[in-house]
Parts: C-alpha cells; sequence; structure tokens
RNA sequence: GGCCUCGUAGUUCAAUGGAUAGAAUAGAAGUUUCCUAAACUUUAGAUCUAGGUUCGAUUCCUAGCGAGGCUACCA
C-alpha cells in the first residue's frame, strides 16, 4: 500500500512538474493524530520544482494521487504537509492479505527473504573469576535479541563467546583462594561456583589494598606501592606459572574454572541465553602471539629495548600499543587477535563479525582492527564493534572489587518474587497449578527486566536505580505481556463460540472503526520495523513497535466490542484483528527474547 | 592535556532535518451491571547556553558549560 502511494507521488513529480524521483526514495511518515490522514508528504523541498508555493503543489499532488491511484481516497494539505487519506476499502483488503486464515505464524507480514549472509555475533563473553551482574545482562539480552533479529532479517546467524578464562585476574581469585579459602568449595559452602570464586577475588582485593597502605605508610609511594605489594607479585609470579604449564597451577586453575561454568551455565538458563559455540581464550592466546611474532618478523610491529612488542599506531592518529609483555606473556589485544582468527577460520564466507562489548572498549576495538588490517587480512573490514553504554548505578559505576554491584541472580529472583506479589495482590492465579504459577512469575520478572534494559537505544547509558524495583505498569514487559493474555482470552472465547477465521467475507464489511484501522496500519509496519532494528543493531526499535501495538490494541480493545457485536462478519473481522495481533506481539517479543502467557 | 560519547517534563525513555517535541512513571480528575482495571479516558509539566547553516534544527556546524568513558606491561 505504501508502495503504491510512493508510486504515486513519484508519477506526480513527473507528470505535474517532470521531476524525477524513483518511489523508494520518497519519504512517507505517519500523519500526526491531530490531522486527517494516515501518511504524510512533505512538500517544502519540491517547491522549487513545482514554482509554487508548498500548499499549491500539496494540493495538485494530491489531486493526482487520488485520480490515478486505487488506495487514496482523499487528501489534505496544511502548510507543506500533504496528508493522504487511505481508502476504507483497501485497508479492509490490506488487512485480508496480511490474514492468512488461521495459519497465522504464517502471515506474509513475518516473511523475509534470506540475505545469503553469514553473520557471528560474540556477546557475553565473562571473565571467569566473578559472577554475571547487572552489566551482563544488558550484553547479553542486546547480543541474544540482535541474533534473533539478524537472524529473522534472513541471515544466517551463528551465537558465539570467548570466555576469558586467563589472565591476572584468574590468578588473583584462584591465589586468595589458596591463602584464605581452607579448601572452601560450592559443595562445603552451599555456594553457587561463580559466586564463590567471586567472594575470593574481593578479597584479594581487599588484602591488596592492605599491603598497598601497609608499604604506604613505611614511605614508599602509591605508584611504586601499587606495583610492588607481595600478593600482586605473587599473582603475577603465577600467571607465568600458569602459562608454562604448571601442574599445580594449572589443575587448581581447572577446578576453580569448573566452579565458574557450573555457575554461569545456571545463570545463563534462567536468563534464556544460549550459545553455538563457545571460545577460550586459553586456546586462542597462543595463536595471537605467533601472529605477533610473524608479524614482528615482516615489520609490522617492532620490539623495544625491553623485549616488549608494540604496534605503532601514531600515523592513524592513535598510540603505541603493547602486543607481548616484556616477560613474554600475552595481553588482552593478544589473544583478540588470536579469536579473530579463529572465527574467520571456522566461518568460512563470513560476511560480518559482531563484538557485542560495552563502549568503554572503543578504543581498544578500533585498535585490534587496525593491526588486523595491517596484518594484511582483507576480512578486518567485516569486523563490527556493537558497542553499548553502561548501565549506571545512582551512585556511579558498578564495580565488582568494591562490591558496588546489582548481580544478576539476585536480579532475576527478585523480579520473580515481585512478579509474584503483584499477581497474588491482583488475584489472578486461580485454575494455575503451583508450578504454572511459578513459571508465570519467572516468565514476568524476566519480561520485565529483559524489556526494560532493550527499550532503551543499546547505545547510550542508561540508569538502573536498585531503590525502584522494575515497573509492571506503563511501557513495560508485563504491560505488553498483559495484553497478549487478555488478546489469548479473546481467542479462547471466540473458538469456544465457534468464531470462524477461514471464511471471512472482507468485501462484506462496511464501516471499521479508526481504532481497527490504526491496528491494521500498525500490523503492516512489521517488516520494516525489522529491517530498521537489523540494520541498526537496535532491539529498541522493536520494543517500541510492539510497546505501540500493544497501546493500539489496548485503545481498541477498551473501545469495540467483540462478542456484543451483531454483525458476525465484523465479529469474525475483530476476533481476526485481535489473532494477529497476538501474533506480531509473540514474534516482537520473541525477537527480545521474551516469553509471552496465554494467561496471567 | 588529547581523543570519544552524551545533555529533552520531577524521574526513566522517544522523536530518517519537518507540523502544536511523543510516551511512561510520579501529581490531579474520571471509567467496572459489558470480552482480564497489570487496562482505558482527561489534565498539568521539558529540548543546557550563545552563535551559525536551512523555507524549517532536539537533530547538522562552531564555541562555552555540565556528565561519563578511553588515553594500563588489568581483562
Amino acid at each position: 500500500m505504501e508502495e503504491q502511494i510512493k508510486g504515486g507521488i513519484s508519477a506526480a513529480l513527473k507528470a505535474l512538474y517532470n521531476h524525477d524521483l524513483a518511489a523508494e526514495d520518497i519519504a512517507l511518515q505517519p500523519t500526526r493524530k491531530e490531522f486527517e490522514g494516515t501518511y504524510t508528504f512533505v512538500t517544502f523541498p519540491f517547491a522549487r520544482f513545482s514554482k509554487k508555493n508548498p500548499e499549491e503543489t500539496g494540493n495538485e499532488i494530491g489531486e493526482y494521487i487520488v485520480e490515478n491511484t486505487s488506495v487514496v481516497s482523499d487528501f489534505n494539505t496544511v502548510k507543506g504537509f500533504l496528508n493522504i487519506s487511505i481508502s476504507e476499502s483497501s485497508q479492509i483488503e490490506s488487512f485480508s492479505e496480511m490474514f492468512n486464515g488461521a495459519d497465522l505464524s504464517a502471515s506474509p507480514i513475518f516473511e523475509q527473504a534470506p540475505t545469503g549472509k553469514t553473520v557471528v555475533v560474540e556477546y557475553s563473553s565473562p571473565n571467569t573469576n566473578k559472577p554475571l551482574h547487572l552489566g551482563h545482562l544488558r550484553n547479553n539480552f542486546l547480543g541474544n535479541s540482535v541474533s534473533r533479529i539478524l537472524k529473522a532479517a534472513g541471515n544466517d546467524v551463528h551465537k558465539v563467546q570467548i570466555i576469558n578464562d586467563r589472565g591476572i585476574h584468574i590468578c588473583k581469585s584462584m591465589l586468595a583462594w589458596l591463602r584464605f579459602g581452607e579448601g572452601e568449595t560450592p559443595d562445603s559452602s552451599g555456594l553457587k561456583g561463580d559466586h564463590l570464586v567471586g567472594k575470593y577475588y574481593v578479597a584479594f582485593d581487599k588484602e591488596y589494598k592492605k599491603e598497598i597502605a601497609q608499604l604506604v605508610s613505611e614511605g614508599i609511594s602509591q605508584e611504586d606501592a601499587e606495583k610492588q605489594a607481595p600478593i600482586l607479585l605473587e599473582a603475577q609470579e603465577m600467571l607465568k606459572k600458569w602459562e608454562a604449564k604448571d601442574p599445580e597451577v594449572y589443575a587448581l586453575w581447572e577446578k576453580m574454572n569448573g566452579w565458574v561454568y557450573a555457575g554461569f551455565n545456571a545463570t545463563y538458563q534462567k536468563m534464556g541465553v544460549d550459545f553455538d559455540q563457545l571460545y577460550y581464550e586459553s586456546d586462542t592466546y597462543l595463536i595471537g602471539r605467533d601472529r605477533v611474532l610473524e608479524g614482528l618478523e615482516k615489520g609490522v610491529f617492532f620490539k623495544k629495548e625491553d623485549g616488549s612488542i608494540w604496534v605503532d599506531l601514531t600515523d592513524e592518529g592513535l598510540d603505541e600499543k603493547l602486543l607481548l609483555r616484556k616477560d613474554g606473556t600475552s595481553v588482552y589485544m593478544t589473544q583478540d587477535i588470536g579469536t579473530a582468527l579463529m572465527r574467520f577460520d571456522d566461518y568460512p564466507g563470513l560476511s560480518q563479525l559482531i563484538y557485542t562489548v560495552g563502549n568503554e572498549q572503543e578504543y581498544h576495538f578500533k585498535v585490534l582492527f587496525l593491526i588486523l588490517k595491517k596484518l594484511g587480512y582483507e576480512w578486518a573490514s567485516s569486523c563490527y564493534h556493537l558497542s553499548y553504554g553502561m548501565v549506571d548505578l545512582p551512585s556511579g559505576k558498578m564495580k565488582s572489587r568494591e562490591g558496588t554491584v546489582v548481580d544478576a541472580d539476585d536480579l532475576m529472583q527478585e523480579m520473580a518474587s515481585t512478579a509474584k506479589t503483584r499477581t497474588e495482590e491482583l488475584g489472578k492465579i486461580d485454575g494455575f497449578t503451583p508450578e504454572q504459577a511459578e513459571e508465570l512469575y519467572e516468565m514476568l520478572g524476566l519480561g520485565a527486566i529483559k524489556y526494560f534494559l532493550l527499550k532503551v537505544d543499546p547505545r547510550k547509558r542508561m540508569l538502573f536505580n536498585p531503590e525502584e524495583s522494575i515497573e509492571f505498569q506503563g511501557n513495560t514487559g508485563p504491560f505488553i505481556q498483559y495484553t497478549h493474555a487478555r488478546i489469548s482470552s479473546i481467542l479462547r472465547k471466540a473458538e469456544q463460540l465457534g468464531v470462524s477465521l477461514v471464511d471471512i467475507q472482507f468485501n462484506e464489511i462496511g464501516q471499521v472503526d479508526q481504532m481497527e484501522k490504526d491496528l491494521i496500519h500498525a500490523l503492516g509496519q512489521y517488516s520494516e520495523k525489522l529491517t530498521l532494528a537489523a540494520n541498526t543493531y537496535s532491539p529498541a526499535i522493536i520494543a517500541q513497535y510492539v510497546y505501540d501495538l500493544a497501546k493500539d490494541y489496548n485503545r481498541f480493545y477498551a473501545e469495540l466490542s467483540i462478542f456484543n457485536e451483531s454483525d458476525k462478519t465484523l465479529q469474525q473481522f475483530r476476533v481476526a484483528l485481535s489473532a494477529l495481533t497476538a501474533e506480531t506481539i509473540k514474534v516482537c517479543m520473541g525477537l527480545l527474547g521474551i516469553n509471552v502467557p496465554d494467561r496471567m
């Protein structure tokens, strides 16, 4: 329908002013509520071709498209804005094309042509020395949702993560556990493995700070003290032993990482995210190291007097960057080079590699992509850093070491329990078994968090106030879930009453209400919203869209009765409209990784 | 210091350069003999400042003010 209007305008411009503008280059926007019409075309830019004022230009184009297209019934021009009204019959017709009888999921609105592209999306990628927190939730939900969106848009998508299972941070937890742990295990303590290991990471930091304070009191400068604290030196020693595969250190490392993985897996399962392939830094860092040494031979990198290896990026307006320490051990960058190589080996013909990583690492990725390019890999240009903003607390940034974090497990637990309280208050659990009720609470709690984190533009940093729990009313996940439950209830009743959805005589529908027109229009927007969301890697587009759709439905629901409608064809039409709305809500929420209930 | 983001109702978020800047929440006032009131309706409330480009600027450019991030032989 939109295409027909654009085509009509394009033809009008040609016929009236001999101006060439392809239909797909014409921008239509939704007409503002206070004006009559569905689409609005801005005529200001065309006044210079028509040699008339924008209003007259609009009138001329309006007259032309009313006469020459079948869908436009009327128009009005206000200043330079041509408001186009769609005829009622073509709106009903466009719905009948969208509505595919009872097989809703096969509706043409959800069809997307395959792009033939393979895309790898990396997300999560935690360090294995502490449990996941709210920031990881944003990362996981974003990466997972972007994967689903890209898949729905016709791409072959693979979800991966790199597990940062080596490095000084792990050694810190290990060392603290050896020193203070007294053999404590997840079994003996009842703590989840990742939480147990995180506890020793904090313990390390406490001891480290104590030693620094001690050194400073002995007259050593703060800076030097930070470098010389015995416990830090010991951790560094441990990392060297690990790289040398010292059996004792290696066994401890495997044991503690095992605890963490068990904990992470439980958390991922709760979150409803998963991965097609896992990469471990302990596997990739050596590949990276070899490439760095190769690059050194080729003269891409250089060695400093102390033996450390660097890349010079001053030509690019950046700094010099360390790639291998003087003791030969790897840094973050080293392993990332190896990881990228492995990915392009594992996925031949890969069109794009997307890294879902916080915006604090923008510099890192800029440097990484430049290094890959310098090493001569042409695919370097298909790497993309999906950079998202941090989740801040009212007190500022979250810091694991200082304990100012919102723990992922706790938050999910808390939200499910809030959902339970709310549901019980509203007295809506009649007929639920205890298991079904539990399932509902988790679905609602998780829906609330996911929607809360995904409705915001990923690029922007956002605020989370733990004092105010995430809302269940208004622009929230549960609001949309509720709308779906309401429609499900309608559909159950329709089935009981034997309202058929397969033989609707759309041409017999006389008049439809504005609420119904709005819904039809909203449903027709799914495809363009999906495309936009895929192109901009923004689940927020989908969140905004599905919220608007749910709002449109609730207005329709409040104003128009379905089962009291005496015109049976109109009744069928309204049930069909409800059914396709429910399906679209389900699909969109699915893109966000959120499940919707049939009852709540 | 240099580089990169971002400044919109009390608060949390929207707005491919377009009309009288949308929502939600908190505030005020309503709507249950009728399909689920986690809903609906009404109401009040905002573009950091100063310039510039444009028919038109929240959006683009310059300067200032403010917030955050990066600038590690941490990851």
